[in-house]
RNA sequence: GUGGUUGUAGCUCAGUUGGUUAGAGCGCCUGAUUGUGGUUCAGGAGGUCGUGGGUUCGAGACCCAUCUUCCACCCCA
């Protein structure tokens, strides 16, 4: 081998173990997003460029991956002429790039719906379990290529389906066993409110990415930076004011109803607050937290904003919000959605630290036939095919190999029966099994084979 | 994108101020056990020290570049 074999910065390779994991996640997502009936949809990897970009803010556009396609302009104009364009625009040249891979599955399905609107009846409720790719530095539950499972609900204004969402993250991670998360709620309206009342209305977003730090920097670093980036300090102080309040939910709106008294947006979206929090079974109302300073970069966001996070985990595991106008870029207007996004790679870094993966999942099959030569082997392909037909895995080993190899390979991939059928098993129509747990073995006969693993099975 | 960090056997890691032939544990292979794994014992294979340059009589170690890992920032699932 010349060189070793590699994958790009970012990617990574899943073995048995860790993809049956991964499973275990999109399993139980994709199980409980059905049970609140929510549909599957697929879109491809890769968009038109133009269909991605724009929709992330500045830094997201940095991060989306291009893939270069069509004729660059160095093939189609020749290389003679293209020496002297190359001097003066370097990296021009060789990148056409009208694609791109997708960076969520958010504006994708945005996309989606107002392309195939015909075919959809609104209120739309989907769910989507597939990779994305982003630009990033790879770190700690970051990754350039990971999956995120999102339920979407879109063409429907009403303040149920914030609650509905809500109550899905709440059963989600319950079923995976994070029921110690922190569901924080936001609302983009009341932030925007905040904002106008405080002076800031022409700095809403520069706002919005500084107060976001403020459980990391506190609420001195929060004011610095805000300052640094050229808001004017008396609306600095008044804004935060506002923001850093602590109290029951039911205090905080009433507080802020009092201060953001004549702004119309900041009113509405005390109310939405309010009315989304009321919609929510007991159980679920008292894991979700207002957190007024949870302000989330993605500029698409107009009401409701969520985000799950938990304290053993360094960034966010879920997110998501209302859009008002996504389908709007596309051409469809006045339809709105909400949605959210579980990071599932995220979710298994963390659940992995936490031991949370059920031990069942290690797999095993059940029976292995040892494979004494062609006549054995096929008798074996007979009892192994007859125990599927139970729902019983078994195999047979490929090759007549020394019994010692085939013995190991059982013992490695922790088969719980070892069934061995020789040319005296042959002649008495029984086969001697090993409980590889015990070590013991019996002769059963070839009729009651069936039985006798489910007997044993069975009784554990 | 900015700053830092890591890379030695299949895996986890030792390797002194630069100095002969680069080590350990686990795993793997062979045998004790030619119809019995997991335990035990004996033996064996496996590395151009991430890659490419450079400094030096001499580089796994020092310098530069590049790739990769992890971390902080930015941003985010």
């Amino acid at each position: 081998m010349a060189n070793k074999p590699s994958i790009p910065k970012g990617t990574r390779d899943f073995l048995p173990e860790q993809s049956l994991k991964r499973q275990f996640i999109f399993d139980t997502a994709r199980s409980i997003f059905q049970l609140y009936g929510y549909q599957p949809i697929e879109t491809p990897a890769m968009e038109n460029l133009e269909t991605l970009t724009g929709k992330y803010g500045d830094e997201g556009d940095k991060l989306i991956y291009k893939i270069q396609s069509g004729k660059n302009l160095r093939e189609q104009l020749g290389e003679e002429k293209t020496v002297a364009l190359d001097a003066v625009y370097p990296d021009w040249l060789p990148q056409k790039s009208d694609r791109a891979l997708r960076y969520d599955l958010t504006v994708p399905f945005a996309r989606f719906v107002v392309q195939n609107q015909n075919e959809l009846s609104f209120p739309f409720k989907r769910f989507q379990i597939q990779p994305v790719w982003r630009g990033d530095r790879p770190q700690r539950g970051r990754y350039r290529e990971f999956y995120q499972c999102d339920v979407d609900v879109i063409g429907s204004n009403g303040l149920l389906n914030e609650a509905e969402l809500l109550c899905i993250v709440s059963e989600v991670f319950e079923n995976l066993g994070l029921g110690d998360i922190q569901i924080r709620l936001n609302n983009r309206k009341i932030l925007s409110g905040i904002a106008n009342v405080a002076g800031l209305g022409n700095y809403f977003s520069e706002m919005t990415v500084a107060i976001d730090k403020l459980d990391k920097i506190g609420v001195e670093g929060v004011k610095k930076e805000m300052i640094a980036r050229g808001l004017p300090a008396q609306g600095v102080k008044k804004a935060l004011d506002h923001i850093s309040r602590k109290a029951d939910s039911e205090t905080v709106l009433r507080m802020l109803s009092g201060s953001l008294i004549g702004d119309e947006e900041g009113q509405r979206g005390i109310d939405e607050m309010r009315k989304t929090l009321r919609a929510l079974p007991e159980v679920v109302r008292e894991k979700v937290e207002i957190d007024l300073t949870l302000a989330r970069g993605l500029n698409y966001y107009t009401g409701a904003i969520i985000e799950v996070g938990h304290e053993k985990f360094p960034s966010s595991i879920c997110g998501g919000g209302r859009y008002d106008d996504l389908t709007g870029i596309f051409g469809l207007k006045d339809v709105s959605g909400v949605g959210v996004s579980f990071g599932a790679d995220r979710i298994y870094d963390l659940m992995e630290d936490l031991d949370l993966f059920p031990k069942t999942l290690s797999a095993s099959s059940d029976v292995l036939f040892i494979n004494f030569g062609e006549k054995e082997s096929l008798a074996c392909m007979e009892l192994a095919m007859k125990l599927r037909s139970d729902k019983f895995s078994a195999e047979v080993y490929p090759d007549a190999a020394k019994m010692q190899k085939q013995m190991k390979y059982a013992n490695s991939r922790g088969f719980r029966f070892v069934i061995l059928i020789g040319s005296q098993e042959m002649d008495d129509k029984s086969a001697t099994v090993k409980d590889m747990n015990t070590g013991d073995q019996q002769s059963v006969r070839f009729d009651d084979l069936n039985k006798f693993v489910f007997d044993k099975l069975g009784a554990e």
